[in-house]
DNA sequence: TAGGACATGTAATGCGTTACATGATTAT
DNA sequence: ATAATCATGTAACGCATTACATGTCCTA
């Protein structure tokens, strides 16, 4: 029940949330069960498109009683879990939502950013470690993903073909990486200004 | 009314939404009506932070009603108009916020990228086209940035001395050219592929 | 036998968007 | 006269987060 009415529709031409397609792109990508897809967002997506996992389960059950996947019980000893696999349905909703993006206007949010963009309200020692920070974090980034994210989705690419979400990953990295260079320019370019 | 109570508070210790922030830092920048908060977001934060007209009013009553702000009324022949001024309070409200920043998760959203992630589910010349938007797009932000921001962000440094405006600037044209650049390389090495 | 990973939820709250609405001033 | 810009809102809706809750299985 929940939301489930939402997303019903005659012929399903109902937009659904972007989680609901994060949803149904895991499941194409071979993930079974809502932990499954859970587990492939922290390596994956997170870096451009987080989900939690309080979406994931309520967004699976009405993606099923609007036909857009089949889910059957498969417990694990006593432990239950349900597994689910895309419907013809869903694979087509899944291929509009994606071609359709003509329209996908520019998004970027980042409070990280907006917080060095009002940076001149703090001591410059204050801002120096803020620079700082954002240098860390992007390296950090790029570190989880050269560990974390690549080996899947090489993995991807060997074993079923899929080729984008490697190819992504290097645009995630890159981004990360004009952030840490441009950080570290910054960092010398106000160490400059505050001696002069 | 609206909202204001959810701002209130003893000590004005309980933290606001990061579009009351963005208010307030602009507010600390010159802006002095609604109108004026939005147009300097439209030209400066909208690249990695957007927040629109309709939560600036609302916003802007609440911060008075809580006293981080300071309005009256400043009509404009017989159109009203009200203009703001950041009180002690609310500069030190955003200087706290602005030094909190510790803790600040690594936050990136963007659909477009998502779509990209799951584009093994086109036809190739889909995907290649996606790849493309997504260029053009940051191509597009860049040029934006160059005509609209950066003008503004200058003015800032000279009439006033706020340097941060015009860093971030950098940072976000060092961001997109980077995402432009790997999808030029993509388009290629996705060419290369579905030749051979 | 205790801790960590597996697995799935509910409830409340509120932020933010979409759609709609109104009217004054200035420039062409 | 008409359009664009200035200026300020209201109402409704729903996604998404936060906090909380529960229990199983496996491994050291």
């Amino acid at each position: 029940m929940s939301r489930a009415a939402d997303y019903e529709g005659e012929e399903a031409a109902a937009e659904l949330p972007a989680a609901a397609y994060v949803v149904l792109g895991m499941l194409r990508l071979g993930a079974r069960s809502g932990y499954d897809i859970k587990r492939a967002v922290e390596r994956s997506t997170r870096f451009f498109w987080t989900i939690s996992p309080v979406q994931i389960y309520p967004s699976l059950k009405s993606l099923e009683s609007s036909g857009l996947v089949h889910g059957r019980a498969e417990p694990r000893g006593r432990r239950p879990r349900r597994v689910y696999e895309l419907s013809e349905e869903g694979e087509r909703m899944l291929g509009h939502w994606l071609r359709s993006g003509e329209s996908t206007a520019l998004e970027l949010r980042d409070v990280g950013m907006l917080k060095l963009f009002f940076a001149d309200a703090l001591e410059p020692a204050d801002a120096r470690s803020h620079v700082r920070a954002l240098k860390w974090r992007s390296e950090q980034a790029i570190d989880q993903m050269r560990r974390e994210s690549e080996p899947v989705a090489l993995a991807l690419t060997q074993e079923r073909g899929e080729r984008f979400p490697q190819l992504v990953l290097r645009i995630g990295i890159a981004v990360h990486q004009a952030v840490a260079d441009s950080c570290a320019e910054l960092e010398r370019d106000l160490w400059k200004g505050d001696r002069a």
